[in-house]
DNA sequence: CACTTGACCTGTCCGC
DNA sequence: TGCGGACAGGTCAAGT
């Protein structure tokens, strides 16, 4: 679900409600995402003070004044969501169903704050993990050291995204776009969108790609992050932000679930495929197989 | 090595 | 209304 808009997204939130507070308590029953034991959690998470809240790749970071951190992985259909108290969004509001009353049915983890606020980890799925780590510790992650470069970094280049997806030559360009190792944050809604924009088949070998269609990849990919952290990322199903609130990404999107519908560049009907084993949905002219 | 498939879970939607 | 099957935004491990 929350690929890198969405994570974005929570992170701004949380960003503006966490750093200052101080842990009072957590509960989950759920060892298989949150897997420290309450020793861990007594000595370096209750009575700890948030002091930033990171994001790398679709990970999260909360870090504390223990200098430990909180790393989470939303994965498919985790949400975090913040409450300073027990108001709720009642039956009817739009979002009752994805972040109504908390805690729900699909709440793994709870962390109370001492002035009464609380975090909830929510995860239909159970596919999120959440873990107590030292804070030094988090890059030597074996996912932070193969994750690719963020899309988004000042200090990124369109050469440097070509060169690295020109390092897969042979394989089909939407498969190397969800590959974390390639580049960071990338999931099937902007794989999609930036493929649409650049007017690429999904199936077609990297090596078949004209450098400028790359070029116009990297501009399109970017651009399509942006837009979307500015509309609060893309709610299909189950995403909201730390309010609980949705994000509008998708009604600006010109593929992503919009198979019947015309493209909005020729008219021509979107079509929805299976390329590397996930739903896809593509233009059939604007984006012919080469 | 690179690609595909299955597994991890729960919920929803669609067709019969 | 009920039931089986397919499918859902992510990653890993295992198989080909």
């Amino acid at each position: 679900m929350p690929e890198l808009p969405e994570v974005e997204t929570v992170r701004i939130g949380l960003q503006g409600l966490l750093p200052g507070r101080t842990v009072a308590s957590e509960t989950h029953d759920w060892p298989k995402g949150f897997p420290n034991s309450p020793a861990d959690v007594a000595e370096f998470l209750v009575s700890a003070k948030v002091t930033v809240v990171r994001r790398r790749a679709k990970v999260l970071l909360i870090d504390l004044s223990t200098n430990y951190s909180l790393v989470i992985h939303l994965k498919m259909t985790g949400q975090l969501v913040f409450r300073s108290d027990d108001a709720a969004f009642g039956a009817g509001h739009p979002n009752a169903s994805l972040a109504g009353n908390l805690p729900d049915k699909s709440t793994r983890v709870t962390l109370e704050f001492t002035d009464g606020s609380r975090l909830f980890f929510n995860d239909q799925r159970k596919f999120g993990w959440m873990r107590l780590l030292p804070t030094p510790e988090v890059e030597n992650l074996d996912f932070f050291q193969k994750v690719g470069p963020e899309p988004l970094a000042a200090n990124f280049t369109a050469a440097q995204f070509i060169e690295r997806l020109q390092r897969r030559k042979k394989s089909g360009i939407k498969a190397v776009l969800l590959d974390q190792t390639v580049i960071a944050g990338i999931g099937n809604i902007y794989a999609d969108e930036s493929l649409w924009a650049a007017k690429i088949h999904p199936e077609t070998a990297v090596q078949n790609v004209p450098a400028a269609k790359l070029q116009t990849l990297f501009t399109g990919l970017q651009a399509v992050l942006r837009l979307s952290i500015q509309k609060g990322g893309s709610t299909d199903r189950n995403y909201v932000d730390a309010e609980g609130k949705r994000g509008s990404y998708l009604t600006f999107a010109n593929v992503f679930r919009r198979e019947g519908l015309g493209c909005s560049r020729c008219g021509t009907i979107i079509i929805k495929l299976r390329v590397a084993g996930r739903g896809t949905h593509i233009c059939p002219y604007c984006q012919q197989k080469r």
